[in-house]
DNA sequence: AACAATTATATTGCGCACAATTGAAATTTG
DNA sequence: CAAATTTCAATTGTGCGCAATATAATTGTT
């Protein structure tokens, strides 16, 4: 049998799965890109939004926890959330070290408008919702591991 | 048989694969950053090295092509190369409007250096290289869809 | 209670990403 | 050939993402 050697070498770049990640990652992006321009989100605040439909009134700490950001990130984007209206930002009371985000009328309000957006992110991936679980399933297997071998 | 509504939710953080290769990316990018610390790279500038270690003095249209940049990303990450002495940036003969990348004897020098980095990301990632070229192999699919997708 | 260690958030600085614009060179078209 | 169009790179401005650091509140220890 025969097999060409690039095709074995690590070192080539469209051998590499990271790549895959990082580009695929970067194409959602663009897809997302106009779906959440007309709600007036990055991607980013997308997902803290997520967070925020699924919990209200949340430390800050724990949007982190489930995004992977730190404060260094949140911090600035909750404060153009709250520009925007769509969050509050309040020092919890038993602990003033925590800061809770809670959504404003209009952030809840805004859950219907995206309502949509999950659709039509299946219908650009073209392929059937049983093979993007599978292929989810497996790629936060590995994003887990890998954050595994971080925490070390 | 019993389902949780949730496991069906589409606007349900853990259900969006989009979000699991973000993760996953940012999951990769932390592995990378201590091995490319020690090669005074970040992960795009590597990705860009990885390019010319397979072809030289390529305009900079061609590395934004296979890295899905353009170039308000390259112009100011491949000044930074320069900086560093890895490559030069010479204005094509034939075509004045292009810029070609070239190694310098450093840059090529750096490729050795570079040979173990994929090695400790196999290891990272823990599973079988056959997995990881099938996840790759699917996740590639689905970028290429999503990117015809946006080209529309 | 006093002191040390830990925790939560904020800030600064750097390097992407990308949209939008500019400017120069090359190509196409009338 | 001249004008219009296209192509390529650079620039500007905004928003992440993260390391490093700072600060204040809380917890743990003696």
């Amino acid at each position: 049998m025969v097999r060409k050697l690039s095709t074995l070498d690590p070192q080539r770049l469209d051998n590499q799965i990271c790549f895959a990640i990082y580009s695929a990652a970067h194409a959602f992006n663009r897809v997302y890109k106009p779906l959440l321009d007309r709600l007036g989100l990055t991607y980013p605040q997308y997902l803290v939004m997520l967070v925020l439909w699924e919990r209200d009134d949340v430390p800050l700490k724990d949007i982190g926890e489930k995004l992977f950001l730190d404060s260094g990130t949140l911090t600035p984007l909750l404060k153009r959330l709250e520009a925007a209206h769509l969050v509050k930002r309040t020092r919890s009371r038993e602990d003033e070290r925590q800061v809770l985000i809670a959504l404003t009328p209009q952030g809840h309000a805004l859950k219907d408008k995206a309502r949509s957006v999950p659709q039509s992110i299946l219908a650009a991936s073209d392929c059937s919702v049983s093979e993007l679980v599978a292929m989810k399933d497996e790629i936060v297997a590995l994003r887990d591991r890998l954050n595994a071998v971080i925490a070390e």
